[in-house]
DNA sequence: CATTTACATAACTGTTTGGTTATATAACAT
DNA sequence: ATGTTATATAACCAAACAGTTATGTAAATG
C-alpha cells in the first residue's frame, strides 16, 4: 500500500506535476533513474542544505515518484517511475493533437495498464 | 515568435508543470482541448472570481498552454497542445522503466520532432 | 564510552501563489 | 452621451513553498 492510495485521482496529479515543476527535484529524479542514492549522495552536487534536500525528497515520495528504505543509517532513495504513467495517462486526453501517429500512445497505455495488474494484484 | 523562446528549456519546464499542478487550470485546458471559450465562458462554471480566472489563464499563457486573441469586448482562449511535448520529451528519459512496449514512444516523439520542423522552419 | 556520520525535524524567514475586492478600460447597446 | 458587458490590473491577504540554522537521534567508529 502506496502513500498515493489515500489520493485522489486529481490530488496525486496535483502532487506529481508540482513535485515536477522543481528543476532540483526533476533532476534528482534523472540521476535517481541511473541508481539508487543516499541523501548526502544526493545532495553532494548541490549548494543548498542537507534539510533542503530532504524536502525536496519528501516531495517526491509523497507524489509517489520515489520510494525509500533504510539501509543502516543511511536512507536510499530510489526511483518509482510507474507513477509517471499518470502523466502519461493525463497527456493521452490531448493526444489528437498531435496527429494520427499519437495513436500509438494508446497501444503503451493498454500494455502498462495490462502489466501493472500483472504486477501488483493485491492492490 | 511566442513568449516561450525567452525561457530556458528547463524553465519552460518549470512553467508547463506548475501550471499543469492545479486542477481548475488543468480542467480549463481539458475544456479549451473542446472549442475556444471566452474569459466568461471559462469562469462560468467555478465559483471563484474572474479576476481568479484572468490570473489562471495567464499562468496557461506564460507557460504557453494556451494562445489568446481579441473578438470584439472578449478575448478567446485556444489550447496550445503543442506545448505538451516538452512534457512527452522529458517522459522519455523514463520510459525505459516501463519496458520495450514504451519503444512505440520513440517513434511518436521522433514523428513529432519532424513535424515540429516543417510546421515552424523559422525557429 | 565518546565522537562522528547520516539523516530528520523544528522553528524561522522571505517569496510565491491563489484568492479577494475595487477600479479602470474598451467595446457594444440604447 | 450613458449605461452595460467583457476583461484587465492593482492592492491586499492568507497559506504554501523553498530555503535557512539549530538541534535531535540512531548507527557506525575509535
Amino acid at each position: 500500500m502506496n502513500e498515493l492510495d489515500y489520493l485522489s485521482s486529481s490530488d496525486q496529479l496535483d502532487a506529481v506535476f508540482s513535485a515536477l515543476a522543481d528543476p532540483t527535484r526533476r533532476e534528482i529524479l534523472s540521476r535517481l533513474a541511473e541508481e539508487e542514492l543516499s541523501v548526502t549522495e544526493i545532495a553532494s552536487p548541490y549548494q543548498i542544505s542537507q534539510p533542503a534536500i530532504s524536502k525536496h525528497l519528501k516531495v517526491l515520495e509523497h507524489a509517489g515518484l520515489i520510494v525509500r528504505k533504510s539501509n543502516k543509517q543511511q536512507r536510499l532513495a530510489k526511483i518509482n517511475a510507474e507513477t509517471l504513467t499518470v502523466v502519461v495517462e493525463w497527456l493521452d486526453e490531448f493526444k489528437v493533437f498531435w496527429g494520427a501517429s499519437f495513436d500509438q500512445l494508446d497501444q503503451v497505455l493498454k500494455t502498462l495498464e495490462t502489466s501493472d495488474k500483472k504486477e501488483k494484484p493485491d492492490e
